[in-house]
DNA sequence: TAAATAGTAGACTAAATGGTCAGTTTTTTA
DNA sequence: TAAAAAACTGACCATTTAGTCTACTATTTA
């Protein structure tokens, strides 16, 4: 996030509104949007509470400002896939890209999983409508392959409820995680944790496991 | 939750506490503890909030009886299994169970989410290490079924961390799966998910799934 | 039924909170 | 380099918030 763009020289306004959002995620992935404080925002930003209302002009603006973002972030290959495609290639890379969100991103989806919580009141009809519709088609697809015998009947819901589910598990619930691990998740422990999922659930439809995520 | 006791009356103090611990577990399911807003609370309960106050003392007093109780939902047959149980058999026990929780007490499940995804301020280090206990008995037994052979290789940890995942899932997220599947979640639809649930993990586990949750 | 206890509730308070304003400094542009 | 634009910030304000106090009413108990 907030990645520079290359070549051009970083303006303050950019730099600061990067800080901005970087502690507001924080800030209301830990407390949600009411429990979260402007203040407090600032204080993780390291600026006077009076510039975090300079660039963005209210609380819900900053707010708003980030669940867009976050948005984008859940594109994945898997939108575009069709009946052609090879359904074992196409669930285990989309189970890999949730975890790797989960592993770069864990407030991003905590902040998701509390406006969720929250009744999703600001994810509105627009964005409804367009998961409902990218939510119908990756049905149908689902529903293709099994028609196809490429995949043990199953309900394609539920199927892709339990990817989210235990993909944004390991970024939500990290802090339980860790605690009953003893010790917090590497990168590698994610490859690891990655591969058992990718396991689980292509088993659990049938499928064979790609080779690349057949270790351990 | 608050159940009367049966033959004996019930008297004014204890219908009111009732009234706001499920009005409470409703306030903090929905914004967590520093979102909450005491006022709210009493007005769900339909009492003023002097009222609230008068049974509680605190805000964070009424937090810390609710989070209490809701501890408690979390024993279940699994905790006693050891490694001559079936595993099939205590497994899918095991989910049913969570599945249950998520249909019935949908709020317990996302304040506890909630407290988690906060950094789990509240849950002292007695809960962590009962919790910590817990879980090394557990996966002491599932690593002794693995030796017998009777449980696929797979880590533990993993192996909990997802069924704890998707079942709460059904509550944490009854917004978003409510909005996809065009319609909420009956009693019926619960069954039939928790049988696909089972279906999934035992299978990814190598285990055959017990008659009883064969079902569609 | 009298005394004691439990429950109710409006008015209030101190602190916290989101947000404004106006004056200043810094940076960019022409 | 002068003017314009962007960024900064302390002082302030209106509202909300958790929690108190006091006086009152209902209920229980002896």
């Amino acid at each position: 996030m907030c990645a520079s763009k290359n070549h051009k020289e970083i303006s303050i306004g950019e730099l600061n509104r990067c800080k901005i959002l970087n502690a507001a995620e924080k800030e209301f992935a830990l407390h949600g949007y009411k429990g979260a404080r402007v203040q407090q925002i600032a204080n993780r930003a390291k600026l006077p509470k009076t510039n975090v209302l300079y660039y963005f002009k209210s609380k819900e603006l900053l707010y708003m400002a980030l669940l867009e973002d976050i948005l984008r972030l859940w594109n994945s290959r898997f939108d575009e896939a069709t009946v052609s495609d090879d359904p074992a290639e196409v669930l285990a890379h989309y189970i890999a890209d949730k975890m790797e969100i989960s592993r770069c991103r864990p407030d991003a989806s905590k902040m998701f999983a509390l406006e969720i919580i929250n009744g999703a009141p600001n994810l509105d009809k627009f964005f409804k409508d367009q998961h409902a519709n990218w939510m119908a088609g990756r049905v149908d697809v689902i529903k293709q392959w099994i028609e196809q015998g490429k995949l043990v009947a199953t309900d394609p819901h539920y199927l892709l409820f339990n990817i989210w589910a235990t993909s944004q598990h390991y970024a939500d619930f990290s802090v339980q995680i860790n605690e009953l691990r003893g010790k917090s998740m590497t990168q590698t422990d994610f490859t690891e944790a990655t591969n058992n999922l990718v396991r689980l659930i292509l088993t659990g439809c049938g499928l064979s496991v790609p080779t690349e995520f057949e270790g351990s």
